[in-house]
RNA sequence: GCGGGCGUAGCUCAAUUGGAUAGAGCACCUGACUACGGAUCAGGAGGUUGCAGGUUCGACUCCUGCCGCCCGUACCA
């Protein structure tokens, strides 16, 4: 009784054994079994020989035929000879067709595959990144999806998860707008009961505007060292902007103290701002709620005394009259610029909130392992904020004094087709509800043209279905790191590696069962024995398996690409499986039986790969 | 300047972390079926993996040096 149903993992164990025994001085050697690339090999390869060779000093296939000599795999390979060692000393392994169906039943459970992480751990997926008063548009798409998605590939594997959406909702830029928005309902110019975010995002840009304007302008002249008379003229010229700027503070300090006119005026900007950002994220089916949000805000009570305590401990040094963090050490991260945690004027900054999550995350929360689905070009500023966050010693759990895993899931920009940041032809950025909605829109005309029966009302749904799955397979299917370009016409392709693709396997898949009711075949089938016969279905049985590695590799990596891969590797082997061997025309009862065992493996599979990447199913399209 | 990332077929992307002949899709050719959803399958053509060295039985992968593009380089977030 294997505890697994993956034969790779069973032939892992004995080959490590068989090595043991061979080489006992090399008993800890890995045996590097993987799936073959081509069936012609066999099914299953060790690469260990190769390696050991050198180690125990003897030539590749002398190591080979030693393990071979070793080796107790009759049960589940067939024998393995000499004959089995190609190249330079690759052992080539088919398996036992019992074997196989008895790993197909081991399979065919609720979990498909997948063992329960031993011990679970408990993570923090940081994702969204949504500020206050500011629309969402397409920058906003990576890290919900990408990030939803990694958190559900590890609670698969069985992890406990938890989503903290960092929203930036704290500090001067929304004391700007709270001051430019008191000003304008003050004028009767807006009405704050009915303010949309499009006007937020309005009012973010003008107080920006007013108070950043002319300010860099006196930056400059105070730097160069210009004359007393100078800066007069410049600081006459942008007293506007000063008055601004100034009136921005007073709120912002006024903000910190919960007054409450100016706290009004936040929790207004924040509900109606969230709202977005929810919206959106039920929209594309992305896990994300109200409970999961813990915005800047949450953090700004607990940073004094956390500097205090950096500051006392000796982890951070005043420079230039600001406090820093020295991070110029190989257990630092042996970066060169040092964490700035404290300005000039006592002000904190975005590294000191980061900082205290990651303290909140890993001393209150317990949390073992921090992944981070930050856009790539916030990679210094993540490395920064780890490397405090260890020399302070707060990412050592509180009862093991384990160090936290930290890590950034770094992705790359979206593109536009001609390769430059995605905008709209007029330059501006779409709003990402927008762009949804057309998704869903082209996604359900795309569907019509192949499927004119469809009513409006199926069209709906099935153009959103169909609309995430192109959307969210695009933004995972590729390495996240690089730079995407972004093309409806190449996501929304029903051919290729791409969502649609894999919603229309599932949907073929699916329409088999459907006819089989109509035929009046009953539930029989489901207690036949999983056999695999012909070379599809022995292909698409060693795709099945394959499953939980793909999962756990993804997991480990942090990579949804692998398990996209996966899957469409998946679908193709269905779909030769699906046009040489003919189930509900299968020659006889036993094998169209033993062929519709296979296809409900295969839709399990598939629904639940689609599930893990957050994408939901349909039955039609 | 320093640091990080990227460079693979005409295009968009993979390559199980050092393994066998570098794989898919699109586009381009050639075949298969009066079809359990052809939105498919089989085959062909397409490559000096940016360049040059090095390590290795074996390199897209690791090391060194160049070239090109992107990003980041403390008092914004």
């Amino acid at each position: 009784m294997p505890a697994t149903s993956d034969p790779l993992q069973t032939l892992a164990e004995r080959f490590a054994a068989a090595i043991a025994r061979a080489f006992p001085q090399a008993a800890d050697a890995d045996p590097l079994i993987t799936p073959c690339k081509t069936p012609e090999h066999g099914d299953y390869q060790s690469n260990a020989a190769m390696g050991l060779a050198k180690r125990v000093g003897k030539k590749p296939r002398e190591v080979a035929e030693a393990i071979l000599l070793n080796i107790d795999v009759g049960d589940l390979a067939e024998p393995l000879s000499p004959a089995n060692i190609a190249g330079p000393g690759f052992i080539n392994i088919r398996l036992r067709p019992d074997a196989l169906a008895g790993a197909l039943r081991e399979f065919d459970t609720p979990a498909l595959g997948v063992t329960p992480a031993s011990p679970a751990q408990f993570m923090i997926v940081d994702l969204m990144g949504v500020n206050l008063s500011k629309q969402m548009h397409v920058g906003h798409l990576r890290s919900p999806v990408i990030g939803d998605a990694i958190a559900r590939v590890l609670e698969r594997l069985g992890h406990t998860i938890k989503r903290q959406n960092h929203v930036g909702d704290w500090g001067l830029p929304i004391a700007m707008v709270i001051s430019r928005l008191q000003r304008q309902a003050a004028s009767g110019q807006i009405n704050l009961d009915h303010i949309t975010l499009d006007q937020l995002d309005t009012a973010y840009r003008e107080a920006q505007a007013e108070c950043q304007r002319d300010m860099a302008g006196l930056e400059a002249a105070r730097k160069f060292g210009l004359g007393p008379k100078v800066l007069a003229e410049l600081e006459e010229q942008v007293a506007g902007a000063t008055e601004a700027f100034l009136a921005a503070r007073a709120t912002l300090i006024k903000l910190q103290a919960m007054d409450p006119e100016a706290h009004a005026i936040w929790k207004k900007i924040h509900d109606v701002t969230m709202k977005v950002c929810l919206d959106v994220c039920r929209t594309l089916n992305v896990n994300v709620t109200d409970a999961d949000s813990a915005g800047e805000s949450s953090y700004a009570p607990e940073l004094a005394a956390m500097v205090d305590d950096l500051v006392a401990r000796g982890i951070a040094q005043t420079s230039d009259g600001a406090l820093v963090v020295h991070l110029d050490d190989p257990a630092f991260g042996h970066i060169k610029e040092p964490c700035l945690i404290r300005k000039t004027d006592g002000g904190y900054l975005y590294a000191t909130t980061d900082v205290c999550a990651i303290r909140r995350r890993v001393q209150k929360f317990g949390a073992q392992r921090l992944i981070y689905a930050i856009d790539a070009r916030q990679n210094l500023h993540l490395r920064q904020v780890f490397g405090a966050s260890i020399k302070a010693g707060y990412s050592l759990h509180p009862r093991t004094g384990q160090p936290a895993r930290m890590e950034h899931a770094a992705f790359g920009s979206v593109l536009g087709e001609d390769g430059k940041p995605f905008k709209t032809r007029s330059g501006e950025s779409t709003k990402l509800a927008d762009l949804i909605q057309e998704t869903f829109s082209r996604a359900g005309q795309a569907v019509k043209t192949r499927n004119p029966d469809l009513s409006d009302a199926e069209l709906h749904d099935i153009g959103a279905a169909v609309g995430i799955a192109a959307l969210k397979y695009a933004d995972l299917s590729t390495d996240r790191v690089k730079d995407y370009i972004f093309s409806f016409d190449r996501m929304l392709a029903f051919e290729g590696n791409t969502g649609p693709y894999l919603l229309y396997a599932l949907v073929r898949i699916r329409s088999i069962f459907r006819k089989a009711a109509e035929r009046g075949v009953g539930d029989a089938w489901k207690t036949t024995a999983h056999a695999t016969h012909a070379p599809a279905e022995k292909q698409l049985a060693l795709a099945l398996l394959r499953y939980p590695g793909a999962l756990k590799s993804t997991g480990e990596s942090l990579e949804p690409h692998r398990l996209c891969t996966y899957l469409y590797e998946l679908a193709g082997a269905f779909s030769v499986f699906f046009d040489q061997c003919p189930v509900l025309a299968a020659t006889d009862e036993a094998s169209r039986d033993q062929r519709l065992r296979l296809c409900d493996l295969a839709a399990k599979v598939l629904a639940d790969g689609l599930n893990v990447l957050g994408i939901p199913a349909t039955d039609r399209m």
